[in-house]
DNA sequence: TGTTTACCTGTAAA
DNA sequence: ATTTACAGGTAAA
């Protein structure tokens, strides 16, 4: 007689998705992360899904960590057993899938040749334009919208510290009112991946890694794989390549492409697991921030 | 088309 | 104590 494999709830460690670059702007408070993406907002507890069945009822919770891919782990080593590595020391990381389309393309405005603890002050200025709202007793803000964005001024930015990057976000929110606004965005987000690129592209501080962050994580193109320092390292170190090899657009294109082959779909998922692994390398505490956040 | 260069700010090395 | 390098890149020269 056949037996049915035991179908297990993939581990979720929540820290490590809420750290690994996919989203900005969460707050450690106690034993719990608080948040917000687009209009949904969120307390998080640090605990395996097995554990945690208040996560596993919550269907906004189940989408934004992609828990119904149950396999998703066993196809990537199938597809690249060099991932062997990677996914067994980030069990717990999920490819998240975020609502907040104006969240995540204005936090990744960001984080061009910055570092994080830099980009978290900077899109956590970004949450205070937004309107405050309440869960559970705790204040979260939500993301300002584009009319909000587009009135805050570059001078107001770079005495935020944003330094040149002030100057696109007003500048971004003004061009995407004008495109239609939210409308505008949700049509992007409906196109396939190779469309949703070049309407990305065409907004200022929107480079060939910004748009591939914007179209994975909040538009739901699962084939794009950024490839920034970090993930470009991992990748030479990988696949053999030269590592001295700068990163130059035709080398990104290239490296694109390759993983889109190698693992199609699931190119995203793949690169997660490298530039992560990479990252932990550098800085394994980054995974506890809670222990940070005390200080 | 492909290669350099400047860019705000903060921090860790040199 | 100062200077330099560089960090989830991009755009312009």
């Amino acid at each position: 007689m056949k037996t049915e494999p035991v179908r297990t709830l993939p581990v979720l460690d929540v820290s490590l998705c809420l750290s690994a670059g996919q989203t900005f702007g969460w707050k450690k408070h106690k034993d719990d992360w608080l948040g917000a993406d687009g209009e949904s907002l969120y307390i998080l507890n640090q605990m395996t899904m097995g554990d945690a069945k208040k996560l596993v009822e919550n269907p906004a919770v189940f989408k934004l960590f992609g828990l119904s891919d149950f396999d998703r782990n066993e196809r990537l080593l199938k597809l690249g057993p060099e991932l062997e590595p990677m996914l067994c020391s980030l069990q717990g990381l999920r490819l998240m899938s975020l609502e907040g389309t104006v969240q995540s393309l204005f936090s990744f405005l960001c984080t061009p040749n910055n570092n994080i603890k830099r980009i978290e002050q900077m899109v956590t200025s970004l949450f205070s334009f937004g309107v405050q709202k309440t869960i559970e007793n705790s204040h979260v803000q939500v993301f300002p919208c584009l009319e909000r964005l587009a009135e805050v001024s570059e001078i107001h930015l770079r005495q935020l510290k944003f330094g040149y990057r002030a100057r696109n976000i007003p500048v971004v929110a003004k061009e995407l009112l004008a495109r239609g606004g939210v409308r505008y965005l949700d049509q992007v987000k409906s196109a396939t991946y190779q469309d949703v690129l070049p309407q990305l592209l065409s907004l200022q501080g929107v480079g060939p890694k910004l748009a591939d962050c914007i179209a994975l994580f909040s538009f739901g193109k699962s084939e794009a794989a950024p490839f920034d320092v970090h993930m470009w390292r991992a990748y030479k170190k990988l696949y053999g390549v030269a590592v001295d090899e700068p990163l130059t657009q035709k080398q990104y294109q290239k490296a694109g492409e390759h993983m889109r082959h190698r693992f199609g779909l699931d190119a995203g998922a793949a690169h997660q697991f490298i530039y992560c692994y990479e990252m932990m390398k550098d800085n394994p505490a980054a995974k506890n921030r809670s222990a940070d956040s005390a200080t």
